[in-house]
DNA sequence: CATCGATGAATGGCGATTCATTCACGAAAG
DNA sequence: CTTTCGTGAATGAATCGCCATTCATCGATG
């Protein structure tokens, strides 16, 4: 086993994240054990606590680093579209598109963070909020084109958007065998919730 | 302490699992421990195990029979409605309303069954499937009613709706000032999906 | 040779589960 | 009516395995 050097340049550092992953999608944290983490990156049960305080701050560290990576790629993406609706879509196929990218970590962001609230006390998933404001941001900035109605509740819509998009990300997650293509799950809910989303004239529905 | 005859009808025994669902909801399952489950409900740590197989057994009993009952009661209430529109209403409207008569049990069935998929290795939230499945059956009724769409994806839309309302919950169950009340969400959701699930008649908004 | 990342065996505590014992009650006997 | 058993629910202290965390030691590097 060659040595690289001290500190590696987080490359180390960033096994263990990898394999934390897959790791926890697979049993979820609290069936995982520290030991079978070292095992998958390759090394020592203590070498983990050189990079990590404990066990908790390693799925803290892995929320807040892959969702800030998360949000600074859906950020990116969906700048590139033309409006709000053109963002909404780039938004929700992102989201899906997920799955085939990044399977374990939606599996371990979706499953394990909704549970993280209650059990790390004083923890608040700050890099999730950020990437709820992005759907609402959306959300607003179609009201202001007068593309979404005015009336819209954006805290509400957007939690629902994401609900739903998380629970299709979950069937696929946790069906061996899936139906159809995420794409497929993704373009049903954007022309549905599109449809009830825009101001209700005609001629609006276009994509 | 009276005794009330062996067995006690099963009075003993729900005890302990309202017990049990006030502790997961707290502190989640792999935080709450057999004996503080023990004390709340005012029986010995054995007891638990003359009802109960293991911890995990207790955890799928709640489920189970509580999600039964959800189901049962759910059937019946949507039942009442006119047609697939108003079904939906109510679908909507009882399960945001569930956190205000059961807050602790939808915690725990949300939150806790999103991961019980994968750590209990062969346990099948039949119940849940059975939830979603009443869902699923007001949405293939408005088809044949004409109401939805007819292209509407019945198995993605199902889940997109619970996963809404599921996030929805979720938000309330965790913030410790809710913005408002739970029908407020309900309604802006049932809206929003109404109008986009609605063939697009600009008669067939009205409730 | 001093430094420092890495190691992995040993430790310590926790908590699910067990089981020997207790207890309350009804039945049977006197 | 009182006493004596037999039964099985209930108890809770003790057990036992597990696993996060530590730390004495190693060896590569400069």
């Amino acid at each position: 086993m060659p040595r690289r050097g001290p500190n590696d340049g987080g490359e180390k550092r960033n096994r263990i994240l990898r394999a934390a992953i897959r790791i926890f999608s697979q049993k979820g944290f609290f069936n995982s054990k520290v030991s079978e983490i070292a095992r998958a990156s390759g090394v020592a049960d203590g070498t983990i606590y050189l990079y990590f305080k404990n066990k908790d701050d390693l799925l803290i560290s892995l929320f807040e680093e892959k969702m800030g990576e998360m949000v600074a790629d859906v950020r990116q993406r969906t700048a590139a579209g033309e409006n709000a609706f053109a963002k909404l879509r780039i938004f929700m196929d992102n989201h899906m598109g997920l799955l085939e990218r990044e399977a374990g970590l939606v599996e371990v962001l979706m499953v394990e963070l909704r549970q993280s609230n209650k059990f790390l006390k004083d923890y608040v998933p700050v890099k999730f909020f950020e990437y709820l404001e992005v759907l609402g941001g959306i959300l607003e900035e179609g009201k202001r084109q007068g593309i979404f109605r005015p009336d819209l509740n954006v805290s509400v819509m957007r939690r629902a958007i994401f609900g739903a998009l998380d629970e299709l990300c979950l069937t696929y997650v946790l069906s061996k065998k899936p139906k159809y293509h995420p794409s497929v799950s993704s373009a049903e809910l954007f022309r549905v919730f599109a449809e009830g989303l825009c101001v209700p004239r005609p001629d609006a529905a276009g994509v």
